[in-house]
DNA sequence: ATCAATGCAAATAATTTGCAAAAAG
DNA sequence: CTTTTTGCAAATTATTTGCATTGAT
């Protein structure tokens, strides 16, 4: 998938806060270069360590009070993969409908989209009288190449 | 879907116990009445709640040990619907991959099942070197039905 | 008898919140 | 100036765990 566009994502978030009479802060700031910075999902935590390298006043705080701000403006989307912490994918911004390959032998994550998957679920959805508004999906897999090289080493796309 | 058969599924969580050295006892047998009990979605807590009703015995304790036990053995599945709680699906032993609608006007959660999707999957899987253990697929969505009558009344299936 | 299972209460850990001080518009 | 935002520390809450005791096999 090709590279975000920073500055144009970096944009967004500025509108969407004026239009809601929020502030952009130096914090808002090292938040959002630290988020778009990235292409791999992250935690909280790491967000906070990252942001911290670029102002140290950063907060955890502030980290926990701006992540649904980012998730609201549609620039991360909150993932469950089991553990007991949320993870936070920064690519729906520019592929909201991709899905996710977890190898459960490397634990890799391998990211894909199918338009034909999503033509099916339209379908189904509205025949069921529904209209569909977003779509997560996630497949555990095994890796072949794992069981004999013990590793992944397949890109994505 | 069909009703499940729940002396079966009972027999394999007695089968699944003996296989692991580990014991049958009230209060387990107090918690797979109630899960087998229902066909909805259900937390921790309210799994407490019904198996107190059966063995007041029964403490919070042993409810979050037997859960892992009951979801290793295949009888209920974790499912994350955003909430600060898992929640429990006891479908997915007669169904193991049904897939979720849930309504964010009403809330309402449909499942279905889609041969077609299970296909894509597959073969997408296969093509980027893994094969399909499991998958989980939830579509968010709104419904027409609700925005007139303020409520949705379709059935699953 | 032996070892797993239990209830209880305390511990854990991610996330949230109240508040007074600081900063944005 | 007014209102939002911040950091801090304390609170919250689902889940987990240590331990002495009970119960299954």
């Amino acid at each position: 998938m090709p590279r975000p566009d920073r500055q144009r994502l970096r944009q967004r978030f500025i509108e969407f806060l004026t239009k809601k009479d929020l502030r952009m802060t130096a914090q808002r700031h090292a938040i959002i270069d630290s988020v778009f910075n990235t292409e791999e999902h992250f935690t909280a935590d790491q967000l906070l360590e990252w942001s911290r390298r670029v102002d140290k006043s950063v907060s955890r705080a502030t980290v926990y009070r701006t992540l649904p701000l980012l998730t609201e403006c549609g620039l991360l989307r909150e993932m469950d993969f089991g553990k007991d912490h949320k993870f936070y994918d920064p690519n729906y911004a520019e592929h909201p409908n991709h899905n996710h390959i977890i190898c459960q032998d490397c634990e890799r994550i391998v990211e894909f989209e199918s338009e034909k998957i999503e033509e099916l679920e339209d379908e189904i959805t509205n025949r069921l009288g529904f209209k569909v508004k977003s779509q997560r999906l996630q497949i555990t897999a095994s890796c072949e190449e794992f069981k004999r090289k013990g590793a992944c080493t397949k890109k994505q796309g």
